[in-house]
Parts: C-alpha cells; structure tokens; sequence
RNA sequence: CGGGGCAUAGCGCAGCCUGGUAGCGCGUCUGCUUUGGGAGCAGAAGGUCGGGGGUUCGAAUCCCUCUGCCCCGACCA
C-alpha cells in the first residue's frame, strides 16, 4: 500500500470527547471514525486489524471443530417471546415493527436463533456434539456507551453455541473451547488471562472469562503468585479465616464522633484503625425489607455475593437513607449491629472482629470496645467482601495479587435454559426426547482491538503485536523526490517484500522526515526500514523495531533474518 | 434514569458576560525555499456560529424550545 494512495490521513490532536488512549489513537490513527453514539465506521487501516483478528479466531474456531454460519443481525420478537426473553432483556434490546408492525429486534446475541436452527435441524444424538459459530455484528444498546469501540452500541463478536446430548459432552466441549480461546489469544500476542467468572443469571456453575491485561482494565482481577488460579474479583471467593477471635477487652461504650462519616473520618477519630471499625449497609430485602451486612472497615462489599445471600434482593440494591433510618433509627454514617431488629450477616472477617468500633444507630455517635455474643448476637455469617491482594489464594496455594484487565472472551455453559424453553430435542439411544445442553462462547472481536492498544502503545502512538498489525512493514524513503537512488532503491525493496509475502507500506509521500517517523510510530508498525542516501552508499538498510528504541544497521543480504525475528516467519 | 456541561471551519479552541455582519493554532490548496523526528515565507479556500421560535433597527452573543454529544452517579456508611 502506497501512503500517498491512503486518504486517511493522521491527525495530531484527537478528538475532546475521546477519553481513554486506545480512542484517541484509533481516531488520530484514523482507525475508526464515529457516527453517532457508540456506532463506528471502520476506516480502512482499521478494518485490517479487525481482520487480523477474525482470521485467529476463524482458524482457531475451525481447529477446534466449530462450523462457521452466519445468523441474520435482525430477528423477530416472536423468537424472544419463546425464550422469554423479550420481557426480560430491557432498554438494551434494539426493538422495532416492520411495515406489517411485526416485532422484531437488532440481534444483541443469537441464542434464540442458534436454538431454532438447532431445533430444526437437529433430530439425534449420531448429530452431536455440534458448534456453530458465527463472526457477526451485534447491536446492544447501552445506557452509556464510551471508550469507543471499547463499549461500543455495535461491535463485531464471534459467538459459537455447543449443542449436547448430555452434560459430559458440554464439559468437554467446554474444555476445547477453553484451550482454543487460549490459542487465540496466545496468537494475537496479547498478554491475557483466563479467569474464573460468575456465571451471571444461568446455572450455578463457574464459568470462565478472558482478559487483556492492561491498566486501564475496567475489571479487576485476582491471581495466585504460586498456582495458576486466577478469577474475576466478583467471582473470587475469599475463603473463611481460620483464626480465632481475640479475647473481649472493655465493656462496650458509647462516644461521640460529630461530623465523622465515614470509616476514615472514625478511625482517625477514635484512633482505632480501620479494620476494627465495622461498616454496616443496609441492602433491599426480598420483600421490602431491609437486610444489614456487616463488614470491616478496610474491605468492600461483593455485591454479586451479596445478592447470592437468601433473603437479599438480586440484583442487589442498597436501601434507601429513609429505610437506613427507619431500620436503625440513624443516618448511615452513624449506624451499627448493635440491636437492630432486621435480620444481619456479617463477613467472616468482620465476625472475626473483637472490641470493634461501629456505628451507634444516633446521629453523631459510635460504640467502642464493641464485641460479638457479649454486647449483640452472634452474627450469621458469609463471604460478603472483594478479594484483594495479599489474601490467601482460595485453592490453598499462594496469596492472591490484583490486576486489571479488559473481559474479551467469555465462555459458559447454557445447560438447558433455551432447548427447553424452545423445545430444542433430539432422541437418545434409547429413542427418547430430550433437551440438548448447550455452551456458550464470546469473543468481542472490536474490542480485541481497541484492547490491544490499550496495552501497547507508548506516548508517540500504537505498538501493535506483529500477528494483528494492520501491515507489518513500513517502508520509510527520505528525500524520495530529489533522490533518483532513493527512490529506485526503495521501489525495489517494496516489490520484494510484497513477493515475499509481506504487508508492507510504502510511505511515498513528499514529506519531511519528521512526518513520516511520526506517522509510522503513530500507526504502530511493527518494522520501519528506512531508505536513505547514506544508508546506500554503506550498503545497508536502517531497521527499527516499533518495540526497540534504536534502529539496527543491517546489510542488504541479512534483511531477511532480521526481519523474520521481528515478524516470525514471512508470508501473511 | 438522575445530576452537570458542551455544541462556532476537517481537528483543537477564542469570541458570548457588556448585541453592531466571525477569529486563532493545526490541517487542506498554490508558489518558492527546505529535507534524518510533526519546517520557513508568501498567498488562498473553507463557517446557514447544532435546529426552530422569540426579543431587537440589528443576535454566535439575550430569552424559550427541540436535537445531538460529553462527563459524573447508580458501593455510601
């Protein structure tokens, strides 16, 4: 590719609306150009790369016996009436009627329509197990759609389902899917992680999801340094403590604390640190009641575990202040256990707690020296907090660190939910009907991107992985116009590597020096080589690893082995 | 959904408070010079100031309204 044929050009400021860097380099880089809110079109440069993406994910899918297909994006409502889920799904669902005011909806995933294809063509267990797949665009529309095509309203996701005659199947399916996920992203060149999930709504059973590693993740992940353990922080379960709870010291006494809230504001008060000052938050009930949970200061609710506590609303919602004052008779920055009608569990921690500090259900007022089964009840309790680095890793080897990471890849088993509700059944062995589990595999294909960049790029712009660039060679001629041996020297050379079976861009543009190098470390290619004068008369030719902060001399002859180390072997 | 903010040239912004026919930087085009890290000089193109309505002799500017976009919140004890 020519630069001087790319329209597209570069820019040197993003956009003020674009927030985080792989945005802004997507746009500067002219990547992606946004249409309306949270919907982008991909620019040529940009397509590539999604490409790059698809073409893994395609391979490995196919490795591992899935068959592509493609489902139609638009479906119709009746299909989700079936599943019950076009009551259940909300405003994310994109719905519309059509001239005949049929519903329908823009496809935010395809289980229902996989479940039907699945219904109709599937009779008996000889069929199975089966995975269809699909790399597919979907249309979700969020409440807040941001960070570009990061948290995009459309975006391209391979989706595939596993279909089973019986649940040994789908845990085996499960566990080719997890290796072909691993290859794929093994192969983008992307640092990730697999991680332990919750399963969400459907079936109790661990599911797993893929992370891009990189700071600006918006999940947080925990990790065993001595095993391979790894979860979501939502997901992570934080063991019960084994310890033993102090001894109770003074009897139970209340002081003042005006003004002070929060538990950083009590501690410093009362000189207690914060993990003996217990925090008290009062959650919706089942059934318009309240429920306390009781944790220590220094730890944070797990609202996903929260909401897993029977008699706890799920999704777990916290109480209004006028609940909070009708249940303890205080505003929450002064509320506590002590003596509350409604029903409590506290964090195996916080149980753990003697001679603790917390709220004294009066406005401006805290209980010191404060202990269970002395001065209140003997709490129920539950794993109710985050993990957080430097707890014990919950299979007993290690303690966990924290990372952030972006979710790209998310693997999980259906089990029955949609082959029953849409009657989706083959005969066994024995002649009889029976509903088919399923699996369920993601990947957000725009995202792989968007999270790459995410994790590698530095101050002068993209640092693509040399398996997902959009070209793996730019070819960066200095003073082409004036120069008839520089620009002989360097047609020749983008002729030979394209033979060779390289993605080379050949920056034949009249400009300065300083344009080009900026717009080639912008882009992010992998490997610069630069033509030049000098470089000629010395026989060799300047090569620069975007990676690598300084540029190698390399003679003519020994280009080749350069840049097979830098790009792996040739041929794209 | 609740709260806040923004909308002026392709991008980044000023002008608005205090009404008087729109400006800066980058980019684009032309010419000359320049050619190893986003060059210099000279010239040029490009804007219904988001839409509609109102006030006024006169509106980017004041008022009303609509739309679009962005940010924050939906763990706080």
């Amino acid at each position: 590719m020519r630069l001087s044929r790319l329209p597209v050009a570069t820019q040197k400021e993003a956009p003020a609306d674009a927030e985080i860097v792989s945005h802004q380099l997507m746009l500067r880089a002219g990547l992606i150009r946004k249409l309306a809110a949270g919907i982008y079109t991909w620019l040529p440069m940009g397509l590539r790369v999604v490409r790059k993406v698809e073409r893994i994910v395609r391979e490995e899918m196919d490795a591992a016996g899935g068959l592509e297909l493609i489902m139609p994006s638009v479906q119709p409502g009746k299909l989700w009436r079936e599943s019950g889920r076009w009551d259940f799904y909300g405003p994310e669902l994109l719905r519309f009627t059509d001239r005949h005011d049929r519903e329908f909806c823009y496809g935010p995933t395809h289980e229902e329509v996989i479940t039907d294809i699945a219904r109709r063509e599937l009779r008996s267990y000889r069929q199975l197990p089966v995975t269809f797949y699909q790399i597919q665009t979907k249309f979700r529309d969020e409440i807040r759609p941001r960070f570009g095509v990061m948290r995009a309203r459309e975006f391209v996701m391979k989706d595939a389902y596993s279909f089973h005659l019986d649940k040994a199947s789908l845990d085996e399916t499960y566990q080719v899917m997890y290796r072909a996920y691993s290859a794929v992203f093994e192969r983008t060149g992307l640092k990730f992680r697999a991680v332990e999930a919750d399963s969400g709504a459907i079936g109790g059973e661990v599911s797993h999801e893929f992370h891009v590693l990189a700071d600006s993740g918006e999940d947080a992940i925990a990790f065993s340094n001595a095993s391979d353990y790894a979860a979501n922080v939502e997901a992570a379960p934080v063991p019960r403590p084994s310890g033993e709870r102090a001894a109770a010291g003074d009897a139970m006494q209340k002081v003042a604390t005006p003004g002070a809230q929060s538990i950083a504001e009590v501690s410093d008060m009362l000189s207690v640190p914060p993990e003996r000052c217990l925090k008290t938050l009062f959650v919706c009930g089942d059934n318009d009641d309240v429920v306390a949970l009781v944790l220590r200061g220094d730890h944070e609710l797990n609202a996903i575990k929260a909401a897993k506590i029977t008699g706890v609303a799920d999704p777990l919602k916290m109480a209004g202040a006028a609940q909070v004052r009708s249940a303890a008779g205080a505003a929450p920055g002064s509320v506590g256990p002590v003596g509350l009608s409604c029903r409590i569990y506290a964090d195996h921690a916080a149980a753990l707690a003697s001679d603790f500090v917390c709220g004294a259900n009066e406005d401006g007022f805290h209980f010191k020296s404060v202990n269970w089964d002395r001065d209140l009840p003997e709490p129920e309790t539950a794993d109710l907090r985050n993990a957080r680095a430097g707890d014990p890793s919950p299979d007993g080897q290690g303690t966990l660190e924290i990372a952030r990471g972006i979710e790209v890849g998310h693997i999980f088993k259906l089990e029955t939910k949609y082959s029953e509700a849409m009657q989706a059944t083959v005969l066994d062995t024995g002649g009889k009907s029976v509903a088919m589990p399923m699996g369920c595999y993601g990947i957000g294909v725009t995202r792989v991107v968007a999270a790459a960049i995410e994790q590698n790029h530095d101050e002068r712009g993209i640092i693509w992985p040399a398996a997902i660039a959009p070209y793996q060679i730019m070819i960066v001629p200095l003073n082409l116009p004036k120069s008839a041996r520089v620009r002989e020297a360097s047609e020749k050379l983008y002729e030979r590597l394209q033979q060779k079976g390289y993605e080379v861009l050949f920056d034949d543009r009249d400009a300065r020096p300083g344009v080009k190098f900026a717009d080639c470390d912008l882009l992010g290619i992998p490997v610069r080589l630069v033509i030049a004068e000098r470089g000629i008369d010395a026989g060799t030719i300047e090569c620069k690893s975007r990676r690598e902060p300084d540029p190698e001399h390399i003679a003519a002859d020994e280009l080749d082995a350069y840049l097979d180390s830098r790009l792996g072997s040739g041929s794209s």
